[in-house]
Formats: structure tokens, C-alpha cells, sequence
DNA sequence: ATAAATTTTTAGCCATGCCTAAATTATTTT
DNA sequence: AAAATAATTTAGGCATGGCTAAAAATTTAT
């Protein structure tokens, strides 16, 4: 059994390996959990002791399978939860991480079980993200970004790489939502900001925007 | 906003404190806890420098209105998320204490007020005890004991007073839930066991089960 | 009313998980 | 390859929320 800390480090990390598919460095998760390098050493001796992950001092750590099936056990939950919340109880795609955060902590196989069953055993979370099944099995998505998009091309949003509040809000604005098609009408190539056509409105969009949308083209 | 902990005392000061319907002493919330009364003088010189209770050296404690707002908060998340483990994900009743100890800890005003609202808006918990609604208001429900029917009289199960999990499924084995229409056979001076007729079947109960279970009568 | 028993508090200690500052190791630059 | 820089670890401390043992206050019994 981890503590909270504990699997928010798990967590963290094992989101750190997906995207670098490499070991983890003590800075990094420092960085990624808004805490301490120190802090972080402490921390990763401990999981080292409970067999989560394999550490070499000053050569950063890799999680161990067990690490693995553990992490995914916690992004299932906070997964599940926010298809809860937003199918169930009227949430917005931005309000749900915060809760999330919270329920994914909640100790209880039966809970999970039947929350995703009674949700229909939803493949997706309402970020687009692919929600691990009770074996820890999920398929990773082919992310193509917008941004990679050119001129006159057409795509389905898919998922989003920033699911930060203010991000969310901001696609809402706009009107930008999983599902929704976008053509690209023209790419600045200076600062690589796209001009996009979504619900027959004509929008301009930052390459740091485009650069945080999955579409699927 | 309360830790954790803080949070546990309040609930379990403001039950001691509704038995009772006095102040509550350092031994008894110790009792109730599961702890010693040393952390309990800790915790509550903590919880009285937050206002919620008013604590006098060597007498006891009272609840402020605050700390009953407070307390009275956390009980209706604890029996909304009892009535949604029950009502939606097939828990029984005596599965649902631990998960719902966990959940009323989640701190989102719009989570439980979504939730309530999903739920229908439900006056009791899967046990028979009132939830409070939104502005802490909720009926007390007059608590007849089994054990004080006489001879012949009819009563309707509409609540326990012991929710652990071994009492529950005793029920359950019986057949006693709430709603179910119960009469007293005969009733033993010598003990105060009752011969009771559930369903069509004949069944003795001791004492301490009949002062366990309320009924209308 | 005093002695005995009980309750409550204090004092000091422990684990968790965080911190800062200093020391150490690794990496980059020159 | 040495020096500078960056990353990491260690050492020692702090807050929370527990604990034990001993002291103090209260209550009960004689």
C-alpha cells in the first residue's frame, strides 16, 4: 500500500518515463511535483525500498514492472473519475483535474471496478486520454500534433497534451472540443501560428497552441 | 479547511456530542478514535485555536456552531457517497463504510453538490440516517429500539444504530433491511431476547441486536 | 475531609514528508 | 585535463499527528 506521496511520485514519474522513454532524473521530478531535489532523493530511496523503481545514486531511477503496474493503477483511477465527473455530474473538461487528483487516491478495488462498469467501460477520458483497464492494459494513441499540420489539411481533435484550466478554457472559448474538425487555412511560417477553420469561424492560434492539440488527420 | 484528522475529530466530537447532548470528554473522543487521550489534548487545543470548539483544561469540549457546520459538512458527504456506493455501484450495506470514510474527505463544494443532485436529492443513507442537505439542515428521525416492543407488536426497520460490517451482514443473513416489516413473538425476561417474525420465518435475536435495530412502530 | 482512583495534561520522542545549506559527484567548457 | 557549472546527495531542521511515561487535576470512595 503507497502513501499519497508516495503515489504522486509514482505517478509523476511514470509519466516522465512515457514521454522520454528513458530513466528519471532527481531534477525532473523535482520539477514535474513542484518540490525539492532533496526532497526527491528522499523519497525515491524510499520507493527504491518498496521495489517501485530501481535507483543509482546520482543516476537518476527507473521504474521496476511493479512500478509500472502500480502507476497505472492510479491513472486508471484518475481517469475513470473524470469520465465520472463529466458524464455524470456536469463537470467542464476543466474543472475535473483537481477532483480527480483527490479520488484517484481512494483505496478500494470494488469502488473502481464498479465505477468503471458503471460508466460503460469508457476507453477514453474526456482529455482523450486512453484509460487502462483493470489489467493495466491500454492502447496508446498515435498523437500527431496540430501544429505539424499544413495548409489546407484537415484533422479531428483527439485529445489535448495540456490539461491545465486555463488551456481547457481557452479551447472552449473557441469552441474547440474532442471530435471537432479543424482545417488548417494558412501557417505563418515566421512564428508557426496557424490560422484554423473550426465551426466555419476563422481563427488565429499560436504555434504554442497548436503544439498542445492531438488530432487525428 | 481542516486536515484530515481534524476532520475525523469533528465527526466523531459531534456524534459523541448528539448521544450525549453534552460535552464531550477527552477520554471518550480518545475511545471513539482509537487513540490516546494525550494526542486527543493536542488535537483539540489545535481544534480550538480554529474556532470550532471551545475547550476548558480537564473539562471537556463543546462543539461551536462552526464546528457543527463543520462536522455536519462531512457527514452529508460521508452518507451521499454511501447512498451512491449502494444506489449505483452495487455495494451492500455493510460494504460501504470504509470507502465512504475515504470519500468524505474530498474537498469540492461542487462535487457533492452534483452529486446530491444526481442521487435525487435523498433524505437517508443506505442505514437510515438523515442527510443533511446543502445548508446542513436534515430531521432527526425518532430512534425506537426493537428491544422496547412488546409482546405482538408490529415495527418496520428503518435504521441501525451499529453500522459495522459483521452486525450488517447478520442482518442480512436474516433478512433484516430497512423497510422490512418485523413482529415480536415473544420476548425473555430472563435475557431480553425476542423470538421475531421476518419474512414468514421465526428467528430469536438477542438483546444486543434488538438494541442495535430501530424500527417505526 | 482525606485518601485512592481516575482522568487529563505535559514533556519528550518518533515517523513522514517536506525544507535549506553545504558537500559531493557528474557533466560541460575551455 | 583542469576548471567551471550543474546535478545530486547529505546533514540537520521543521510541522503534523501520533506515542509513552510521568505529573497534575479532578472525581470517587472511605
Amino acid at each position: 500500500m503507497f502513501s499519497l506521496s508516495e503515489e504522486n511520485y509514482l505517478k509523476s514519474i511514470y509519466h516522465l518515463e512515457s514521454i522520454s522513454g528513458k530513466g528519471t532524473s532527481t531534477n525532473a521530478i523535482a520539477k514535474k511535483l513542484e518540490t525539492k531535489p532533496s526532497s526527491v532523493t528522499d523519497m525515491i530511496k524510499k520507493l527504491a525500498d518498496k521495489q517501485v523503481l530501481v535507483y543509482k545514486k546520482y543516476q537518476g531511477v527507473t521504474l521496476t514492472n511493479l512500478g509500472k503496474k502500480s502507476a497505472t493503477a492510479i491513472i486508471r483511477k484518475h481517469r475513470l473519475w473524470e469520465v465520472f465527473l463529466v458524464n455524470k455530474l456536469n463537470f467542464s473538461w476543466d474543472e475535473v483535474h483537481d477532483v480527480a487528483e483527490q479520488l484517484e487516491h481512494i483505496k478500494s478495488a470494488k469502488l473502481i471496478d464498479e465505477l468503471d462498469e458503471f460508466l460503460g467501460f469508457p476507453k477514453k477520458d474526456p482529455h482523450g486520454d486512453p484509460i487502462p483497464d483493470k489489467e493495466g492494459n491500454f492502447h496508446k494513441i498515435e498523437k500527431i500534433l496540430l501544429s505539424s499540420l499544413e495548409e489546407n489539411q484537415y484533422g479531428i481533435c483527439i485529445g489535448v497534451n495540456d490539461s491545465s484550466s486555463d488551456f481547457l478554457k481557452y479551447l472552449d472559448k473557441y469552441q474547440i472540443s474532442l471530435g471537432q474538425q479543424l482545417k488548417v487555412i494558412s501557417k505563418e511560417p515566421f512564428d508557426g501560428s496557424l490560422i484554423i477553420l473550426v465551426n466555419k469561424k476563422e481563427i488565429t492560434i499560436s504555434h504554442k497552441t497548436s503544439n498542445n492539440i492531438y488530432i487525428q488527420s
